[in-house]
DNA sequence: TGTACATCAGTGAACGCGCGTTCACTGATGTAC
DNA sequence: TGTACATCAGTGAACGCGCGTTCACTGATGTAC
């Protein structure tokens, strides 16, 4: 990968169009954006955009897996700037991510919304993407376990087999049932943040900090780890 | 409202034009949805449809109320159906909920997901039916509440505050934890249902049934309702 | 330092397309007498 | 039962629009000698 000037004002105005695409994206809703009205916004003609990416699909492919990974080092910086204990972490980590949920709601749609009509995503490149986000909570849950190891934990007979047989498959050194909390915290954190993000939240619950917080807290609760 | 052979055809077409909506947005997502390739669909010209609906976004109107309340009828109807006491009653209707949810997918993304680009949502409609089944959900737990009082469930002082004001203000018969329990089962359920639909939850855990129920339960067991 | 050439960002015109909506119309069906 | 009229579903043409993408091009910047 040359470093050269030239390479940089490249990336950089990659850069430029891609937050020109989330700008559009935030008025016009994730399926509204298109290679025309960004080029309108950057004062450039359509076809200079070809330049810098191959088709308006490319685009979005780039928009994906950059939110992704945004995501997952909002994560990551939370756990590494949290002091405290596995579980202290485990709650930073969750904040960060509603946080940037809320602050890249476009994103967020973006990645865990709808489909765009006509676009097809890459599974080969989101699914790994994807994967980095859920894998950091992962591991702070399976280190939280090792702490206060016993809990009952019903995990349903036949997730546990599917469960085993993907930490096998991922050569990923964790316990079921630290991959069965994840997964249940996941839902809920999920619908809280789904919900707030289309305002069916804030009209019942008024304090939805606190709401999530809550939630949080029913979270470790229920997995038998407290603070 | 007048039941002429003439309504009733007229209202024939109407629910024709909705039903290929709908088999459209299955192909091409909510927002893909077209005048013109609804009228291809069913053999029409495109200005025939405005003798039926005002315009595209009455017509998304009309199937946004549709999938609200037919979502409500079926919890509804699994309500009814349900003989066992309220804690059967709340896992049948979420069991319907998320079975609706899965064999109605667009409807759900329609008035879940992503918002549809150019198209505003008349809120005065659009609220009352959101809430119907809300209201059903918040009845069933209000009585089971009242079969199994004692619980601490301890609600965040400003998120009760709110939920007060909105029971005064709908004048609803119900307790602020009956209300606080609907919220936060409903979070779980919601991203349950919307990790499945998006295809995130199946390649984890496998058998997602089981594993809905287990959410179930884990619901229940939080809100010191068990059976 | 100066010249010849290659690279490449960006332009402008054009393509074929699908879109929502309007308008004046046709022709069948239903109603009043 | 028959005629005159009103209603209204549906047509066909047209409007102005925005879209993704292609193509041949210009002109500035960077490189090699």
């Amino acid at each position: 990968m040359p470093d050269t000037r030239q390479e940089r004002l490249r990336e950089a105005t990659r850069q430029e169009i891609k937050a020109a695409a989330r700008k559009l994206m935030g008025e016009v809703g994730t399926a509204g954006v298109s290679i025309r009205a960004i080029s309108r916004e950057l004062g450039l003609t359509p076809p200079a955009l070809y330049h810098y990416y191959d088709s308006l699909d490319a685009l979005i492919t780039a928009l994906i897996l950059d939110a992704f990974n945004a995501l997952a080092d909002a994560m990551e910086a939370a756990r590494d700037a949290e002091q405290g204990d596995s579980i202290h972490k485990l709650m930073s980590v969750m904040i960060a991510y509603r946080r940037w949920a809320l602050e890249h709601a476009v994103d967020f749609q973006l990645i865990y919304g709808n489909p765009i009509p006509g676009y097809n995503a890459p599974a080969d490149l989101t699914v790994p993407a994807a994967a980095r986000g859920f894998a950091i909570v992962v591991g702070i849950i399976e280190q939280a376990r090792r702490a206060s190891p016993s809990v009952s934990g019903a995990i349903p007979r036949t997730v546990k087999t599917q469960l085993e047989q993907v930490i096998q498959h991922e050569g990923y050194p964790v316990s079921p049932l630290a991959l069965y909390n994840s997964v249940s915290g996941w839902v809920r954190i999920h619908g809280t943040i789904m919900l707030e993000l289309y305002g069916h939240l804030e009209p019942v619950v008024g304090d939805v900090d606190a709401f999530y917080r809550a939630q949080l807290e029913g979270m470790l609760r229920e997995m038998g780890l407290t603070d």
